[in-house]
RNA sequence: GCGGGUGUAGUUCAACGGUUAGAACGUCGGGUUGUGGUUCCGAAGACGGGAGUUCGAUUCUCCUCACUCGCCCCA
């Protein structure tokens, strides 16, 4: 037996049940907040075909980031990768039956091959909340409103975090502006989102070598030291990006969200997003990274073949979000779902004690309760039972069969009482409500 | 795909070119028969794999594998 055959494949997790408690806590917070808002909830297969993630004819991508492979139909299917795709065709699919605005949400495990390092495993979920059919800027209002809500479920500090938004619209026009052609403006894109890699020289090399002329350089990088969307020229203030850009950060800080800055150089890589696109950063020195974003792709709906739906969504990952709340230490302490652990020294049948019926009476009352059954010495059982998380341990012993007064020890504060049965129901009860 | 770091018990770590490779936590058992989270005693349990140098390698070298951090990429 080889250490190796203990673990879960690379780049996969598996859950224990702690493990499992957190997720399980993590995406209540998730669903409670986006629910909130008349979110609901859809799924979808773990396949798709592969085709779906061709059509931002991005071979590389499929070739070297998916699991892509043949099935016994000769037809060739990646697991997924990212929900866009997926809840695009099925907004597609019903587009003229649903009720717009459509609010969807979902929690999928989505697969990337990738190399590994901090934040980023090969398997992991991501919330996926999309609002289809909104053209205005309520609808990004609403996705920052989410956002803020969600880190302010998990007693986050909007210091610990920044919402940093940019216009995709905006940046192609100023890229326009400055006199750059369609590809131009793509590999400038591509630059820009690597800005914060390099230093300040050797963007402005690379930018130079890009536009062929510093006069237009200089329109571009005076746009990205903006820091405000009122330190823009007049010319671009004039825009209707702009103005949009403008408004949707001042109702974000109207509703406290004040954490929300503009960000000329985000650019959210370089795929369907078509307008304002929004990005999340850890602000803490020991995670200082992008966290998740998302944004407006209003022309994927159509790429299925339908009329174009007005999209804005985003799509937060587990891996990065537990490593924002263990960074700031945020990880609540969870309860073990066993609420009582029925003990005794005596197996079932000795001295008219009848384990399965005392915790079968519970039962029928909603309460989880686990047996021991070992009959083994008192301090294992108890010892167990604390170990499992159990919150109550029931004694049964030869006393308690005669008396029908069991004992019930607190776990927490360690006293304990004799009661009915039906007494420590409304015990165990009462202590759901802490 | 490229580069750095690390591989010793279940976990976190130690030591050493040479007798039985240590500890802590955890686990299991016990401290007289019905009380855990505090304490005392005891036990089980490890050098990732291969090759080389050497009288002798867990230690040095190389290869390999694994894990990890970063680059690329990031939907």
């Amino acid at each position: 037996m080889s250490k190796q055959n203990l673990q879960p494949y690379k780049g996969a997790r598996d859950f224990y049940p702690e493990d499992k408690a957190f997720q399980k806590w993590m995406f209540g917070v998730w669903r409670d907040v986006v629910e909130r808002y008349g979110y609901v909830e859809y799924d979808a297969p773990i396949l798709e075909p592969t085709d779906i993630y061709l059509m931002k004819g991005s071979q590389e991508i499929v070739d070297e980031q998916t699991y892509t492979f043949e099935d016994r139909g000769g037809r060739s299917v990646t697991i997924r990768t990212e929900m866009t795709p997926t809840v695009s065709r099925m907004i597609a699919g019903r587009r003229q039956e649903l009720a717009y605005p459509a609010r969807w949400y979902s929690i999928p495990n989505l697969w990337r091959y990738e190399r590994m390092q901090r934040g980023r495993l090969r398997e992991f979920w991501q919330l996926n909340v999309d609002v289809f059919g909104l053209v205005g800027i309520e609808a990004e209002l609403e996705m920052l409103q989410i956002v803020d809500d969600i880190f302010s479920a998990v007693k986050a500090k909007r210091s610990m975090y920044e919402i940093r938004v940019n216009s995709r619209v905006l940046v192609n026009t100023v890229l326009q502006q400055a006199g750059l052609r369609d590809e131009e403006c793509a590999s400038a894109i591509r630059l820009i989102d690597k800005m914060q890699k390099m230093s300040a020289a050797d963007f402005a090399a690379k930018l130079d070598d890009l536009t062929g002329s510093k006069e237009k350089s200089k329109q571009i990088v005076e746009f990205l030291a903006a820091k405000d969307v009122t330190e823009l020229d007049l010319f671009l203030t004039k825009l209707e990006s702009a103005s949009a850009l403008k408004e949707l950060i001042a109702r974000a800080k109207q509703l406290g969200i004040r954490n929300v800055v503009f960000a000329p150089d985000l650019m959210r890589g370089f795929d369907y997003y078509t307008d304002i696109v929004f990005e999340v950063f850890d602000k803490n020195p020991e995670n200082n990274r992008s966290m998740f974003g998302g944004g407006r792709y209003d022309g994927l709906v159509g790429q299925f073949g339908a009329e174009p739906v007005p999209t804005v969504g985003f799509g937060m990952g587990d891996v990065t979000f537990q490593n924002f709340l263990e960074v700031h230490k945020l990880v609540p302490e969870l309860k073990s779902s066993v609420e009582v652990t029925v003990i005794s020294p005596l197996t079932t049948g000795q001295e008219g004690i009848d384990l399965v019926a005392i915790a079968r009476e519970l039962r029928e009352e909603d309460v989880n309760v686990a047996v021991d059954y070992t009959g083994r010495k008192f301090d294992k059982q108890i010892k167990a039972a604390d170990k499992a998380g159990s919150r109550y341990v029931l004694i049964a012993g030869e006393d308690e069969a005669k008396s029908e007064q069991y004992t019930l020890k607190d776990m927490k504060t360690g006293k304990e009482e004799k009661h009915s049965l039906s007494r420590i129901i409304s015990i165990v009860k009462d202590a759901r409500k802490k």
